[in-house]
DNA sequence: AAAATAAAAACGAACGTTCGTTCTTATATT
DNA sequence: AATATAAGAACGAACGTTCGTTTTTATTTT
């Protein structure tokens, strides 16, 4: 008698609703989406929604909560194996990248967030996600002698910074018209990074 | 007689609408933002608009091509001064930041065309300011010898990536409560991709 | 197992409101 | 006097939400 398998209709028809709005919300953003649109490609009647979600902005916030990307990087980030400090950086950064590329879709959601909800009192994906992120830095802090002493607070920034703008930019030279910009490759980026960091030594 | 240096009333209410436009995209989007909310703002009425501007679209084009960045970023990157490479990165870097930090609408106004406009054939700020921000890679070439073998395209995708994540990060942090990530200094980022991309020598 | 009842879900018309745009009329500007 | 601009009422379409009703699913009673 554990978790049943089978979702009931009225759970699968939820999901139906939010996975559409997801798309829909990315698509086009969060005004421009209609009740409608998302009752049509949910493959329900308008009506119906309300059986499930009280509001359209009731649909937002669990959409957002519920795609959130760092349910799958957080974990990534803390796990990553790695003896020395370049291990894990070169580990950390390839899985996050990795991740984030199984998601195209993030960037977008986060854009609507930013650029349609901010200021209101809405579940703020980067507010939710700062405390589950940031005791991540404990892994730029334990390593700290074969570092340049620099601050375990700008190490983490400028390893997030740097490996997101990569990320970012991978994306946005997807929708650009030719390759006006050579696509690079990530280890150009790690052992940017890690000259940057590590105390003069030796590496790979 | 050279060009009036007194703008014509039809001039000056242009004006009014395209600033108000520009706020409310920028504080609300596009699609939740209304002719009315525009007319208001400016200072007129709702059927005034349409002697300037022929829909809605068109004032967010115009919008768009008025507030880029770029305008005043640009001209700074092609021409921080430095004998050095490390002195060249240390002014542009400097330059760049502080050009944006006079410009914090400009994140928000990049994300709601790329939130609401993409896909559609509109001016698009980062198509049309890449033949723009190109040309600026012969920075990042001209000094190879100082540096370690990094292909001139990785060298200043990684410079924008930093830099860009370093002041969207303060912008972020600006809007975050209290103070959960220590903000940083800029001078630590600088170090960081100095050291990243020099050939091993000394540093200032 | 069958029948009766309750609960959940789907429907689609209709509500009042707001949207972008157009139109007509009045007022400044030149 | 001619032209450009402002005004604001009017338009139909579309918006998010509510409504009463019907249909489907689940639960209880025989």
């Amino acid at each position: 008698m554990t978790k049943p398998e089978t979702f009931s209709k009225g759970e699968r028809t939820r999901q139906a609703v939010m996975e559409a709005a997801h798309q829909l919300f990315v698509d086009q953003g969060y005004a421009a989406t209609s009740m409608r649109q998302i009752a049509d490609k949910a493959g329900l009647a308008l009506g119906g929604i309300y059986n499930h979600f009280p509001t359209k902005e009731s649909i937002f916030s669990e959409v957002i909560v519920a795609y959130h990307p760092f349910h799958q990087v957080v974990p990534v980030l803390k796990a990553a194996p790695g003896d020395t400090f370049e291990a894990f950086v070169r580990n950390a950064a390839k899985s996050m990248i990795a991740e984030l590329g199984r998601r195209p879709d993030f960037i977008k959601l986060m854009f609507v967030e930013l650029v349609e909800f901010e200021g209101k009192n809405m579940p703020n994906m980067l507010q939710t996600i700062f405390p589950q992120v940031l005791p991540l830095v404990v892994r730029f802090t334990d390593k700290q002698d074969e570092l340049r002493g620099i601050q375990p607070f700008v190490l983490f920034r400028s390893f997030l910074g740097l490996f997101f703008s990569y990320y970012m930019t991978e994306f946005l030279l997807v929708n650009m018209p030719a390759n006006l910009f050579p696509k690079g490759s990530l280890d150009d980026f790690v052992d940017i990074y890690l000259h940057g960091v590590l105390a003069q030594k030796e590496l790979i």
